[in-house]
RNA sequence: GGAGAAUUGGCAGAGUGGUCGAAUGUACCGGUCUUGAAAACCGGCGUACCGCAAGGUACCGGGGGUUCGAAUCCCUCAUUCUCCGCCA
């Protein structure tokens, strides 16, 4: 969520930044500082009779001490359409704040200055690109393929005990997810994060503290009976760790990592590009976390793009990243680095990591603040990225590391798998 | 799942209808004293919103209600503790 000071004072870079997101934020906008203008105004009047009335209460009381009854009873009948007045500022106000709420929800992240105005995926720059296609003396396989051949992972099971989308991974495949895992969290540890277990299932407040809701809440698989959400990423409950938080001083970098399974609705995609583990509806993730200073917050998400690199590169694939453009960076995100790995046997790119960072867009709804120097409290800023997302990475290492003869495991693995090939 | 008790400022803890944003202790910050420290003493010490300011308003687990007036009474939800039941 945006700042109302931020829209009070820079309503045109607001709008003009949105822009790049193709997104007209002008009628929205004009609408938030009305309503604004006017809960400002009932809401002074709403104080000023609520200052009366507690001078009267309070005048009542002392009357009632000395004894003046008749006197006290004749303020008393003198409060009635104070009373009434006031119920009725009351409401106005409560009405004006929950239109600009829900007003305010509607309104997307500015995109940061390097942001290229642009529609939708086509319009994303590559930034780089690394590694190399890999070269094969056959026709390589989709993964789907080679998982079923070599046993690794049953759809048709998943699709017995649940349904589409949720995959059994068997013997060798699951290990090797399981050794993935061990690897993300390690490096992950070493760059200095502190891993957490957290709840898989989230309540409404989480939900709304890192800002799936209201926007993604058809995403989200949701128990009625308990009005709690399953997580579609682990940044939910590794963010809302510290929603309400206010942090002593400004000496802090926070950095936290986790692994969680994601669960996803999906509702509506299907066809060939969900095909194996292309789309899933629950997926494994290790996710990084943080937390930090305003100054701090580009030389975090430079960090973070690094560690995500170092990822990619000791397991050898050929990736590249690219700097999403206004109309695909998400809803929460000022600036989305996307990681994207090549399948030479779907020739396709794939998807394998967002990293993204928030600013203060999330930590305005979390109240996340730090007392600065000035002794005043101040929003922090808020960064995640997958570091990584596990089928994505076992598709691409199955179909990379394709020979005719099995599957080669990287070297990086060995130590995590207890084998070297499949 | 059932019964009971509880939830107050960083922590501890008083307050059961009126001048209570809240005693007191402790922690913390500043000062006096001291060669330095401790002790003692003095002062300060929550958050948010509106306002140029003066100031005002709100907040005693969350939400709602009663009342001129609620930390205090009522309803409801959440959490914690104790006992019972069930259980990996």
């Amino acid at each position: 969520m945006l700042e109302i000071q931020r829209i009070r004072t820079n309503k045109d870079e607001i709008i003009e930044g949105l822009q790049k997101r193709h997104f007209d934020a002008s009628p929205i906008i004009d609408e938030i500082l009305t309503l604004d203008e006017q809960w400002r105004a009932s809401k002074a009047s709403l104080e000023s009779i609520a200052a009366e009335m507690n001078q009267i209460s309070k005048q009542i009381g002392i009357l009632f001490k000395e004894g003046k009854q008749e006197e006290a009873n004749a303020a008393k009948a003198k409060t009635g359409e104070l009373k009434s007045s006031e119920a009725d500022l009351k409401t106005k106000v409560d009405e004006l704040d929950e239109k600009i709420t829900s007003l305010m929800y509607q309104l997307p992240n500015v995109p940061n200055s390097l942001v290229k105005q642009g529609r939708n995926e086509e319009d994303n720059e590559i930034i780089e690109e690394h590694g190399k296609e890999p070269v094969y003396g056959f026709t390589p396989h989709p993964h789907w393929e080679l998982a079923d051949k070599y046993d690794l992972i049953d759809f048709e099971l998943g699709v017995k005990i649940t349904g589409a989308g949720f995959p059994v991974y068997k013997g060798k495949g699951a290990k090797l997810q399981r050794a993935l895992i061990n690897f993300f969290l390690e490096e992950a540890e070493s760059a200095g994060y502190t891993e957490h277990q957290v709840p898989h299932v989230v309540n409404e407040a989480s939900g709304y503290g890192t800002g799936q809701l209201p926007d993604k809440e058809g995403q989200m698989y949701y128990s009625e009976s308990d009005d709690l959400y399953l997580i579609p990423t682990g940044e939910v409950p590794l963010t809302n760790i510290y929603r309400n938080v206010l942090l002593p001083d400004e000496n802090f970098s926070i950095k936290l990592t986790g692994h969680t399974p994601c669960f996803r609705r999906e509702a509506g995609s299907y066809g060939a590009h969900v095909r194996g583990l292309n789309r899933l509806h629950q997926f494994d993730k290790v996710e990084i976390v943080r937390i930090e200073h305003p100054n701090n917050s580009e030389k975090a998400l430079t960090e973070m793009v690094n560690h995500v690199k170092g990822l990619l590169e000791k397991l050898g694939l050929h990736y590249r990243i690219l700097r999403l453009c206004g109309g695909d960076t998400g809803f929460a995100a000022a600036m989305t680095y996307d990681f994207e790995v090549y399948s030479a046997a779907q020739k396709k790119w794939l998807e394998v990591s967002s990293v993204s960072r928030f600013d203060t867009f999330q930590t305005t709804r979390l109240k996340l603040r730090f007392k600065n120097a000035n002794k005043k409290s101040q929003l922090c800023h808020t960064l995640n990225g997958s570091a990584l997302a596990l089928p994505r990475i076992v598709a691409c290492i199955l179909e990379n590391y394709q020979t005719e003869k099995g599957i080669e495991i990287p070297e990086a693995l060995h130590k995590y798998t207890g084998f070297t090939e499949i």
